[in-house]
DNA sequence: ATATAATCGGGGCGTGCGTTCCGGTTCCCA
DNA sequence: TGGGAACCGGAACGCACGCCCCGATTATAT
């Protein structure tokens, strides 16, 4: 990513991990809107130190997301290893419980505050691979219909995130997962096809 | 709501109207973060004016979202009385439809703006009373499963508007449209109620 | 240790927006 | 028709925020 054609000075190095420890959690707790000097007030820097390391607050906001997407990326594919069948439904109550608990990730997601997944073809390119590739498996499995789409995931979180905003962790598991469950499983109005009966519970 | 001991005079109550009309519209096209001054300029009046009948720019907001509401009730209960099996699928497009033509309704119901919504505790109560209406009717016809409830709606509705401002209405329409639809569907798996099949269609 | 350059930090600038103020204007009623 | 109150409008205030500047400070090489 960022060359570091010399390597950063003690300090600044050491500034420059606070400063994204601190965005990082505080972006998650109250959202993408926090102002930079709040970021630094609580880094103990400068603002002006904030803005040497990323030179715009987009900046700043593009190297979380874009590793919060690398994470998720990771988490989906070692629980679709797991279960094969049950990845892309873990992976979806995943996302949903991520757009509370940061609503910054949420805001990038749905384009709410810039254009910051836009802005990272790189690490959206590999997000959605990865929702092609556990998708696959769950329709393989034969625990999601098989006319749903990468691009449609994408949609669903959007929607679950919002949702998610809106109601308590408990309420969207009991009341509304289900729904989504049940409009995702493959349809069963003609069993031409006779799969094995889903085996997930 | 607001009480008018005396009548407003001519040139004030015209006043009052266009900037309401203007205000409508556009937070419709431009959602809520639309400024006043520019609400004043295109209703062709001062940023005074604008405040002398609306103390606050949330109060405007509110003033403009109980009517939508009001509108959303009376388009559903006509629909629902046209066709009760399908009130409740038609008002979730409708609402999912006006996330997208209406920013600043779908900030005041996800509360992304001001906490409108719940400063219209009358508004509130009657469009949530409404939609315990049709979900009973859709339900009675055997078109919704019968454990959803009023505030699933909501949810739902939520989530609805969040996916269409991020995909187009085609786009919703054939893609995530089908899949609600199969997940608020009454379960088949056990046809022991038996009822007259879907008069649908 | 000292010179030199990189880095720090917080005060400051420009902008945008909600809200208020007040001199001038317009309407209503006698 | 005239007087007084209600109303108008836009300039101005306060605040918040993104971003920049520059004197003071600190790290590194000799």
């Amino acid at each position: 990513m960022t060359e570091r054609s010399r390597p950063l000075r003690a300090d600044a190095a050491r500034n420059r991990a606070r400063v994204l420890q601190v965005a990082y959690d505080t972006f998650a707790t109250e959202g993408a809107g926090v102002p930079i000097d709040e970021i630094a007030r609580r880094a103990g820097v400068g603002a002006g130190t904030v803005y040497r390391h990323f030179p715009t607050k987009e900046s700043l906001l593009q190297a979380i997301v874009a590793d919060r997407l690398r994470q998720a990326v990771e988490r989906a594919r070692a629980q679709t290893a797991a279960d094969p069948g049950e990845g892309l439904y873990a992976f979806l109550w995943q996302m949903a419980e991520q757009g509370a608990s940061d609503l910054g990730f949420s805001d990038a997601l749905a384009g709410n505050a810039f254009d910051l997944v836009a802005a990272l073809p790189d690490a959206e390119h590999e997000f959605m691979g990865m929702v092609a590739e556990i998708l696959d498996q769950a329709q393989r499995a034969g625990t999601v219909r098989p006319d749903l789409e990468a691009s449609d995931v994408k949609t669903l979180i959007v929607g679950l995130q919002a949702m998610r905003r809106f109601r308590s962790e408990s309420d969207l598991m009991l009341r509304v997962y289900p729904i989504i469950r049940a409009g995702l499983a493959p349809p069963r109005t003609s069993p031409e096809t006779g799969p094995d009966p889903a085996a997930t519970d």
